[in-house]
DNA sequence: GCCAACGTTGGC
DNA sequence: GCCAACGTTGGC
C-alpha cells in the first residue's frame, strides 16, 4: 500500500467539496515530477493526505484513496479548459491523472505550522522542505503513521 | 547547453 | 498583497 499527499487550494477544491462528490478526477496537475508520481507509482487502494494549500490555515483536512488507475487527463485536449496544453498530442499524452475517493476527515486539521515543527520526525517529507512546491507527494509509511499519532492528540504550540 | 526572463506556487 | 523559490521557455 502506498500513501500520498495532494494538495489542492481550498478556494478551487476543498475537502468540503470532496466529501460532497465522493469520487473526482485528480485533474490539472501540470508538474512532471507531480506527473510522474501519479502515473507511475500510485495503485489503486492507495491513501493519501488531502491537504489545504494556499489559505489561511495551510493543513492536512482529510484522507482520500486512489479510485482508478491513471489515464490521460482530458482537460489538456479542450481548448476551453484552463489546463489546456497545446503541445499535448491524444495519441501521446503528457499528463495523466487518477480518480481519488473520499475516506474521511481528519478529527482536527493538522496544520503545516505543525508539521514544520516536527521535522525531525517528518524529516523528507516534501511538504515541509523549504521552497516546495510539488503538488502530488509521496510520504512514507512512518511519516503516515506519525501524522495520524498527530491527529489523536490536540495541537501543541 | 547555458542562462536570463518570465510565470507560477504558496507561505506569510 | 508581497515576494522567495522554483520550473519552464527561448534566444543565443
Amino acid at each position: 500500500m502506498g500513501y500520498w499527499l495532494l494538495k489542492s487550494e481550498p478556494g478551487e477544491f476543498s475537502i468540503d467539496d470532496m466529501e460532497r462528490v465522493g469520487v473526482e478526477p485528480w485533474d490539472g496537475v501540470r508538474n512532471y515530477q507531480a506527473r510522474n508520481w501519479l502515473r507511475d507509482h500510485m495503485q489503486v487502494g492507495d491513501q493519501a493526505f488531502f491537504y489545504h494549500s494556499n489559505c489561511k490555515e495551510p493543513a492536512i483536512v482529510g484522507i482520500v484513496s486512489v479510485a482508478s488507475p491513471a489515464y490521460p487527463d482530458p482537460t489538456q485536449f479542450d481548448p476551453r479548459d484552463k489546463h489546456f496544453d497545446p503541445k499535448s498530442r491524444p495519441d501521446d499524452p503528457r499528463w495523466w491523472l487518477v480518480d481519488v475517493r473520499f475516506e474521511r476527515r481528519l478529527r482536527r486539521p493538522v496544520t503545516l505550522r505543525e508539521l514544520k515543527e516536527r521535522e525531525e520526525e517528518l524529516e523528507g517529507l516534501a511538504l515541509v522542505r523549504r521552497g516546495n512546491r510539488l503538488s502530488v507527494m509521496p510520504v512514507t509509511p512512518q511519516q503516515w503513521a506519525f501524522i495520524l499519532g498527530l491527529e489523536q492528540q490536540p495541537e501543541s504550540g
